[in-house]
DNA sequence: ATAGCCTTGAAC
DNA sequence: GTTCAAGGCTAT
């Protein structure tokens, strides 16, 4: 009884179903392996990377540009699907999620749909070369030159078993020593294989967030009639479920190989901090006018920038989470701002605090997704534009954001009359923020504590110098 | 070695 | 009873 997935037209509401490509080799998927949808001759390799078996060696670190191997490269495959004890048969505890994945996906779909992506959107460089990833040598660069990939030995070990199929909340104290990280158990595979025309973040719409916590604010989708270049920033956000899941996974990878350096609590948030930049780059890298720009400018910018758009990444998730007393790490984590305060050092709550205290200012004023976007494109782009080589570009990236921004405080807001002026004033603390932040972290890593190989170093460092 | 098929068996 | 992914088996 072979479960052929519906060859010929059974439910014909949209289009075929031709999606269902074998993210690593393009075949028919013959269903979730793993956590991944595969083909069946990928799931082997699927349960490599799960830890299954051995084989799939030279895991890189995912990060934007570098070269992925087959099997960390299209998301996580799950450890924890390895059954214990090489038992056979029955079914896993991810049944519900893999059916929400399928929801995802499926939603996301009708997102394109909906919407008429037209492929001129789509970076013309993406792509056909799945080694080179059409990226500029010198942001590659970033990475550090010698060795950019972390080195890594063989399969994790088993992992211990999770503690219930929603991760969730980790520990309420803290001390993370080994944080339930692995308990994840989501896994999202990007549309961004060989052949894929359409990466997923062009589907991410607004709503991806459906089967995550509670939302924000505003239901629906986007309000309509959105300036061009807000729409374009709204369809660039990432997906936050495929960011999330590959931070976990970046962090359950570290958690489980090296049995000899366990990261302190600080290492490992320095280490999601580092995903997040990665995650940020990437999205600069596909940004509108960003792109245009030579690879010299685009470091500028980043430089300038990096740690007000991690900043301020933080609290916009904070200003969506909306709880005051408690922080939502990128990984789906919460931590009780009283345990930050109880267990870090004063100037790390400090700092944690003076965020928060943003956080509940943009929350007042309402701040909302389509002023997010914008106001990131700002930070972006808030470098004078005299260092820069292409100050036409970059001053008409500033012009059109301010004007994007300004015309759609007003239409949508009307009666916050001040709206546009108090969101750009905002800016400021998170400059001051991110400063701040760098100090300490500089601090730290003179220090010696924070992990090496670390992005945000070198971007400490490159902007010293 | 591995792509494709089959058996198992808990979750539904 | 039915589903369907994990894991085994086998012809290539």
């Amino acid at each position: 009884a072979g479960q052929a997935p519906a060859p010929a037209g059974m439910d014909y509401s949209y289009d075929e179903d031709l999606d269902e490509l074998c993210p690593v080799c393009g075949d028919k998927v013959s269903g979730y392996h793993y956590g991944l949808l595969t083909c069946e001759s990928c799931k082997v390799g699927a349960a490599a990377g799960a830890g299954g078996h051995r084989g799939c060696a030279g895991a890189g670190a995912p990060g934007p540009g570098l070269l992925r191997d087959r099997c960390t490269g299209y998301g996580l495959s799950l450890p924890a699907a390895v059954r214990a004890d090489r038992m056979r048969g029955g079914r896993n505890k991810f049944g519900p999620m893999y059916k929400r994945d399928r929801a995802l996906k499926q939603q996301k779909k009708a997102l394109i749909r909906a919407n008429g992506f037209k492929l001129e959107t789509v970076p013309p460089m993406l792509s056909p070369v799945p080694g080179d990833y059409g990226l500029p040598a010198s942001l590659q660069g970033l990475h550090g030159g010698p060795k950019a990939l972390p080195p890594s030995p063989a399969a994790p070990p088993p992992l211990d078993y999770e503690r219930g199929p929603y991760g969730s909340a980790g520990l309420p104290g803290g001390l993370p020593g080994h944080a339930p990280l692995a308990a994840y158990p989501y896994a999202a595979f990007p549309g961004r294989a060989i052949k894929a025309e359409l990466p997923d973040r062009y589907a991410a719409g607004p709503e991806a967030a459906a089967g995550y916590g509670y939302a924000g604010g505003y239901g629906g989708g986007p309000p309509a009639d959105l300036p061009e270049l807000v729409l374009k920033l709204l369809q660039l956000e990432p997906d936050e479920a495929q960011v999330k899941a590959r931070i976990l996974g970046c962090l359950q990878q570290e958690q489980g190989k090296g049995r000899h350096d366990k990261l302190s609590t600080f290492g490992l948030m320095c280490r999601m901090a580092d995903q997040t930049l990665f995650s940020i780059v990437e999205w600069a890298r596909s940004c509108v006018f960003f792109k245009e720009l030579e690879v010299g400018d685009q470091m500028k910018l980043l430089q300038n920038c990096w740690s007000e758009l991690l900043v301020f990444d933080h609290v916009y998730r904070q200003v969506q989470h909306g709880k005051e007393h408690s922080v939502l790490l990128v990984t789906g984590q919460e931590v009780d701002v009283s345990a930050v305060a109880a267990q870090a050092g004063s100037v790390l709550s400090g700092l944690v605090l003076r965020a928060q205290e943003l956080v509940l200012h943009l929350h007042a004023l309402q701040l909302d997704r389509q002023e997010f976007v914008c106001l990131k494109f700002l930070i972006l782009f808030s470098l004078d534009v005299k260092y820069l080589e292409n100050h036409a570009l970059a001053k008409d990236a500033q012009e059109k954001a301010n004007a994007a921004l300004l015309e759609y405080t007003a239409c949508h807001y009307p009666h916050a009359t001040d709206k546009f002026r108090q969101l750009l004033l905002r800016l400021a603390e998170v400059r001051a923020l991110s400063m701040q932040a760098e100090e300490y972290l500089y601090h730290k890593h003179l220090g010696g504590e924070v992990p090496c190989n670390n992005l945000l170093i070198e971007m400490l460092h490159a902007k010293r110098t």
